[in-house]
DNA sequence: GGCCCGCTGTTATGTTGTATCATTTGCTTA
DNA sequence: TAAGCAAATGATACAACATAACAGCGGGCC
């Protein structure tokens, strides 16, 4: 079931003409299914935000999420809408673009990865990829420097293969 | 000459325990030199701003840089302090980690080279590595997905040799 | 002199993110 | 059932990071 999920929106990923409800309502289903699983809460708020979040495959920042969710929940604040994030980003479910200082729904939700981000500064879309050799050199870059990994911020920025004609 | 300051500033930055005073020295000297080839302007200003980033290999924050400036250049306010940094941004001098919107001397200005961070989060200190393979394995990520590279954001936050004892 | 250009001064404001404490809700347990 | 607790949210205030917009100044150039 997971399974299915995963490929199902790793296929919409890859193409930018995608059914974008279907690619919402995979990721929320995906959302909901793990934190079942680890006996976590994906609240109303919480589900919200993630739908915002997913609501295209540009990173999005957090007082336009804080806009959005306040259309249909007036008492929202700037603390509703981080907290939200923190625990998505927590759970693996979001990530935060540093260099847009903006959030971007995770397509590999639920699967150990270390991602990168190829983001267009023409349409803004950020492109989520997930590359093992890009990731090993970068392990051995830090083993050489005997540094101990904890988190790593990949983003490349330019133009991306639409937006490059 | 300017591969000398080169060399002599790649040895203090790899140790530690360093003359601080003559690895700044180094890099402000450079500084005069790159901006004296490139016919660009090193302001007493944006001198000041270089020498306070480069107070120690820590990112340094704007408004932490503010402070500093206005020690002795009392008129000093935010947008003097972002005009110089991205100056200083542009001629390459110094580099902006996003993951911490903070800013931290090159310690390879005028070569070109993409650079990679190793931030630790215990004592704040970021090392500025080159690491060729690392690069070319993103080039080739980025040519994959036909991504044309503009810009590279690579921060690994962890722990130093030193604090992982 | 008159012009332009690059740099800085100055005021105000925009954007992003947190601290802190109060309140609610649902579960546990006596 | 009531007391107690933990997790989530409400609410107010503020801190931290960054830019817009316009004014003034000084040096080079015709």
């Amino acid at each position: 079931m997971l399974y299915h999920l995963l490929m199902t929106n790793r296929t919409n990923a890859a193409h930018k003409a995608h059914d974008h409800e279907a690619c919402i309502d995979t990721a929320l289903a995906r959302a909901r299914a793990l934190c079942d699983d680890r006996g976590v809460q994906l609240t109303p708020i919480r589900e919200k935000v993630l739908a915002i979040v997913w609501k295209s495959h540009k990173p999005v920042g957090a007082y336009e999420v804080l806009d959005e969710l306040a259309r249909t929940h007036k008492a929202a604040r700037p603390p509703t809408v981080y907290r939200a994030l923190d625990f998505l980003i927590g759970e693996g479910l979001i990530h935060k673009i540093e260099s847009l200082n903006a959030y971007l729904g995770c397509g590999e939700a639920g699967v150990p990865h270390t991602s990168q981000f190829l983001i267009c500064r023409d349409c803004g879309t950020a492109e989520e990829i997930v590359d093992p050799a890009l990731d090993k050199a970068l392990d051995a870059a830090a083993r050489r420097a005997r540094f101990t990994v904890e988190r790593k911020v990949i983003e490349i920025a330019g133009l991306c293969a639409r937006c490059a004609h």
